[in-house]
DNA sequence: CTACCATCTGTAGGAACTACAGACTCAACC
DNA sequence: GGTTGAGTCTGTAGTTCCTACAGATGGTAG
């Protein structure tokens, strides 16, 4: 069976070394055997830091992935569970686009009116002293 | 020249008296009078604290509003320097929306094999155990 | 033998707050 | 005058997801 060193489950998973130990800390990763003081992985940690950091990528919460990797090792796959997860997230990140495109908006508008140049004021600061508010907008 | 206390600054700006507090610390807001022990606030301070939600709601980082302030307090208001600032973020906002973007199909398309349910696998972990890179889709 | 790299533990920092604990002040009510 | 309750005060610690040290040790190459 082959074992490698941190530095090397580091580079086959691009996680950084500190942060592997920050998983295995936190729980998120088991400890690992040791050869005298050092940790020695095994291709199932490799595995399992790839799908940390692919759900990470999509934009799950450590405590989410956490409950995903209980339910991918489960013995009964608990799939409704997991579908459950993703569609909470996937609210989430909806949620999130909506806010991002207004801020966008007025984004946009702003350095728009910054290039025209046709106003008395600088128009961000404008923008940013006016009354309206901009979740009104 | 009316005067108020946090819990009425808070209020009007809807912004939490730790967060006014905060600012403060930070020099994002200026120490205030005081009135015995009690801080005592003015309009200005009304007009600051609104500005710099609104900068937040808009996604700005308190450094960033830092540097607005100053720009909309400066005797030449540097308006090239604050439309650099909003273009910059603008950017970083339309890089975060992509991301999130990619995240979205990613979910959907993994809910919805969960709904099709033809699969043999959780769709979600198999999607998150797969070899190929998520950054790569 | 020494240089060098990898790894170890433990702790602190960053961003932008939020949440206490425990003390104090002030106005109102009886 | 006493007491209740709300408001405020300071100071510190927690949150999330890492990242960055410092200082010690391990193993190997020249």
């Amino acid at each position: 069976m082959e074992t490698i060193a941190i530095g090397e489950l580091s580079r086959r998973t691009r996680c950084n070394i500190e942060t592997i130990r920050y998983y295995e800390r936190i729980g998120l990763l088991p400890m690992p055997a040791r050869r005298g003081r050092y940790r020695s992985f095994g291709l199932a940690d490799v595995a399992r830091v790839h799908f940390v950091r692919r759900a990470r990528e999509l934009g799950f919460t450590l405590d989410e992935i956490r409950a995903l990797l209980g339910i991918a090792t489960a013995e009964d796959m608990a799939c409704g569970d997991a579908r459950e997860i993703a569609a909470s997230h996937l609210r989430q990140v909806r949620a999130r686009i909506t806010d991002l495109r207004r801020m966008e908006r007025v984004l946009a508008d702003t350095v728009r009116a910054c290039d025209a140049g046709d106003q008395v004021g600088c128009p961000l600061i404008t923008t940013l002293s006016a009354t309206a508010q901009l979740g009104t907008i």
